[in-house]
DNA sequence: CGCAACATGTAAGCGGTTACATGATTAC
DNA sequence: GTAATCATGTAACCGCTTACATGTTGCG
């Protein structure tokens, strides 16, 4: 599943602009799908063109015209095929875990580092969940909620284990009894 | 941090070829930052040409040539540098979850499919750590241990969330009262 | 007999990131 | 005044994936 399946699914929910899902992309999907304006209008304009979704251009003064886009039912039918792949994967691309590897070559301070910028990182992700739930959770799908849930508990998960175990590699080793 | 300089990392453990380098992308690596042949050969040609390893080439009946790198001084110097980022990032792209999102879309059956397939592929990463405990955890630095017990509470906290929440996505909703 | 492990590489292509380009309006 | 929001897009580039190419040894 690509940039443009997702757009594909996000207008499920109704007529959109770009800019609007980007919006998206930064809240809900933000922090297990991202994506960049880069990626996102190329993806409508490849689905306008194969007939996935219609664009309804709306002029506006000032600002480039606001191209609202719909889905279209052959859109609908080609989502629902995508959606029929019962493997989809989950993958963790991880500079954070490599980097914590090698941390025997670092030094105690900029382990620290790393380690508080993870926490910080997760902190955010908190609080952006913590916004959605207050903000605009009544109208979810399931599928929505789940997703959110999925992600505060990996999120505790994260935080948890990395303050119970960050001394494993900031500690001084203990003076090892002589090999033999 | 890229492909290159987690092999150069590797390198800090002792010369290697790039086949015995994807075995550790395979196992110890594999959860968080995958890696193939096809990034790590060039990967490793490139940092011979930078000079941040060196090759021996043992010759072999048969087979084509083993290349064994060796980290230098330079590469060590570059990877100690690199490693001085004190905000490595951790992504997700989750396909599993993306789907999800969109589960009101799909049918009871293939949302049972994906969520059975993702707890099985959770099973194998599991079944992974535990062969790695038993065999090889001796010699392991702390850096290493630290990162597959995160991999194990990550993997903990996702198969408990999916077993204790699949319900809300497969049970028929209960009917709504009507609004107002 | 067939498969897994050993062993290296190239080349095309894809998907996504980043930087660039433009510019009005509104809130602080 | 300056930053954020609204609003769209292109183009170069980069890094990685996938498929291809080749061939031996040893195990069950």
């Amino acid at each position: 599943m690509d940039v443009k399946t997702v757009c594909l699914g996000m207008l499920t929910d109704g007529p959109a602009s770009g800019y609007d899902l980007k919006k998206n992309f930064e809240s809900t999907f933000g922090h297990f799908f991202a994506a960049g304006y880069g990626s996102i209008y190329p993806a409508l304009s490849s689905l306008s063109k194969q007939g996935f979704v219609s664009c309804e251009q709306i002029a506006q003064e000032g600002k480039p015209d606001r191209k609202v886009y719909q889905i279209t039912e052959e859109g609908r039918q080609f989502l629902l095929k995508a959606l029929e792949n019962t493997s989809p994967c989950h993958k963790i691309r991880s500079e954070f875990l490599a980097t914590m590897c090698f941390a025997h070559l670092m030094q105690g301070e900029a382990i620290e580092a790393v380690l508080d910028y993870r926490l910080e990182e997760i902190a955010k992700y908190r609080e952006m969940f913590r916004q959605l739930e207050a903000e605009s959770m009544s109208d979810w799908e399931e599928g929505e909620k789940f997703v959110l849930g999925f992600g505060k508990a990996i999120a505790t998960a994260m935080e948890k284990y990395i303050t119970e175990n960050r001394h494993l590699l900031t500690e001084e080793p203990v003076a090892k009894t002589a090999a033999v």
